[in-house]
DNA sequence: CCACTATCTGGAATTGCTCAATAAAAAGAG
DNA sequence: CTCTTTTTATTGAGCAATTCCAGATAGTGG
């Protein structure tokens, strides 16, 4: 299925800008939303940052993209959804990095005490430094 | 130890606004910045904004409190620190609960793929809706 | 009690994101 | 192919959280 379809089966529009932003995700690396922009812009050229704003939310709400979001750092998205899997973030440069699931499918998703919530989601963050920044000592590279 | 004693012992000056601070974090439940500084001014009188975000991170750096930041919501503190628990958010009303960790101690620091980053901290989050919120129905309770 | 420097103050600026009103364009009907 | 309806895009203002700057203040060690 092609994202014209995805956008299709989704009850959404197909238009440029929305196509372009689904191909910069996929080929970004955790884009934000200014990044996003950006390729996008590069693609189908002028698109206001609102399109861009408008057009992630419509596509995370239907499940095409999903947003993750690391302390300290603005809304970055990504095209990998519907698996469990996990995210490795740089300290030094903010670099996110998918991992797989340690346990299997949904590991974490059992909470010892859940407090009488109703969980549907368990995110999980690792924190660290990525290969570069290490090399670079404590020189940023972002 | 009491407050004063951990600020010297961290290298840190001894304050009243800190000292607000750390009583403010530790009695109310995940603050945010400004709700910290609320809290601050009942106790002490003026502070500014700036020394509650300046003393929120000396505070954070120095290993006396714990940040974090679910995403769509404002920084938040805790005084618990130094223990490997995680957090149940509400998607509804945004209220954070602590919860410990399932498999132990460090459960999900173990990456099946490392990526070759150093890994120092996993960070867990659960989203759902609280039992308040259940109970409201679709109803906001923040 | 002094000097030194961390900390606090006040104000302005930045960033990331949202709201509102109008114009444009995709989908379906005829 | 054309028209109509409804979604999507544009422009521009607005907002919240946080940070930056320069100068005043106050802990601390001596």
């Amino acid at each position: 299925m092609d994202d014209a379809a995805s956008l299709r089966a989704a009850g959404l529009r197909v238009t440029a800008a929305r196509l372009a932003i689904l191909d910069a995700v996929r080929q970004g690396d955790h884009l934000d939303a200014d990044g996003v922009a950006r390729a996008v812009r590069d693609r189908v050229g002028h698109v206001s940052t609102q399109a861009v704003y408008d057009s992630l939310h419509a596509l995370t709400a239907a499940g095409l993209l999903r947003r993750i979001e690391p302390a300290g750092s603005p809304a970055r998205y990504e095209t990998r959804v519907g698996d469990n899997h996990h995210h490795l973030v740089c300290r030094t440069c903010g670099t996110v990095t998918d991992i797989d699931c340690v346990v299997g499918e949904a590991p974490c998703l059992q909470p010892s005490q859940m407090h009488g919530y109703t969980v549907d989601e368990a995110e999980v963050v690792f924190w660290g430094i990525c290969p570069a920044c290490q090399a670079n000592g404590a020189e940023s590279t972002a």
